[in-house]
DNA sequence: ATTACAAACGCAAATAATTTGCAATTAGTG
DNA sequence: CACTAATTGCAAATTATTTGCGTTTGTAAT
C-alpha cells in the first residue's frame, strides 16, 4: 500500500506549527514527499533546481526538525542528511559503508525500549525522538 | 562493577588488527579509555595537551572506527563523536537537544531485531554495526 | 642488528559543511 | 490596510573534514 504523503496539505501542517506556509517552504516539504530517501542539502538543492538559497534551506530544514515535520538523520558521512516525517510511517535505515545505499528498515522496538531508558535516568523525564540506524556493505560493495 | 579498558594492553590490540602501536595512537586510545563520554575531534586534542596534529587525529580515528576498535556517534550536531568500544560494554546514548549532555543508555534489543532486519533487506546480507541514540530535553534544560 | 616497505606523521592547503549578521520582503492577524 | 514577527537572500565568517606529499618510524623478514 502505496503511501499518500502527497495529498498532505502542508500549508496547513505549517501554520498548525507556528510556521509560515510560505511558498518556498511548502515546495520544499512536497520536494521532501516525494523522495524515499534522506537528501542531503546538496541533492535538494540540486532537487529543487538550484533556486533555493543554502541558508534558507539550512534554516528551513532546521525550523521543520524542530517540530518534527522533517528528521535529520546521521549515516557517518560528514553531512546530515534530511527526510519528511509527515506522512511517513516510522523507519529507520540501514546503511552501505562504502557506497552509501540507503534503504528503509521498518523495524521498531521503541515502545518496549523507551521505558527502561527513562528508567535508567535521572537526567531525562521523556524522550522526543530517538535515532536506529544499521550499518554494513551491502551485496554489490561485498563483490569488490 | 567498574570497567577495566586501562588493563587493555593497546600495542597489542593495535596489531591484532594489522596497525602499527605507534607511541601516538596507543596513548590516544588510552586518553580515549579514560573517557566515559564520547569527545568531539576537538575534546580530543584538548585533552591530549594540543599535542596531536588534527590531520593525524582524524586519520587515526577512521582508522580505529574501521576495524571497529572505536566508534563514530552522531548526536546531529554538526560534527562527529568518537568513543572506545574496546573494554566497554556495548551501549547506546541519550543526547539533550539543549545542552549536548550525554548519558550511556544500557538497553539494546540488537539480538531479536538482527534477523528480522536482514529479513527485509535483499541488499545486505549482514550488518557490522548499528547506533541507537535517543533524543530529549534534559531536566536542566527543561526549567529554561 | 640491519634492511626494506608499508603505515603513520606533520604541515600546508584545499574543500566541504554549517552558521551568523543584517537589511529587505512577506505571511498572518486584527 | 497596517503591524509584527517570520522568512528570505547575500556576503562573509566559522567550523569540520579531507588531500597531497615528503619525512619518519614500526615491523617483519633477513
Amino acid at each position: 500500500m502505496k503511501e499518500k504523503a502527497h495529498k498532505i496539505n502542508f500549508p496547513a501542517l505549517l501554520r498548525n506549527t507556528g510556521l509560515k506556509a510560505t511558498p518556498g517552504r511548502v515546495s520544499l516539504l512536497k520536494l521532501l514527499s516525494k523522495e524515499r530517501k534522506p537528501l542531503t542539502v546538496e541533492a535538494i538543492k540540486k532537487k529543487a533546481g538550484g533556486k533555493i538559497d543554502t541558508v534558507t534551506l539550512y534554516r528551513a530544514l532546521e525550523d521543520f526538525a524542530d517540530v518534527g515535520i522533517v528528521r535529520r538523520v546521521d549515516f557517518e558521512h560528514s553531512h546530515a542528511h534530511y527526510e519528511i516525517v509527515a506522512g511517513r510511517k516510522h523507519h529507520h535505515h540501514i546503511i552501505c559503508k562504502k557506497c552509501e545505499k540507503v534503504e528503509d528498515v521498518d523495524v521498531c522496538e521503541f515502545e518496549g525500549v523507551e521505558k527502561s531508558v527513562l528508567g535508567q535516568t535521572r537526567n531525562f523525564s521523556s524522550i522526543m525522538n530517538h535515532s536506529l540506524e544499521f550499518f554494513g556493505i551491502c551485496n554489490q560493495c561485498v563483490n569488490k
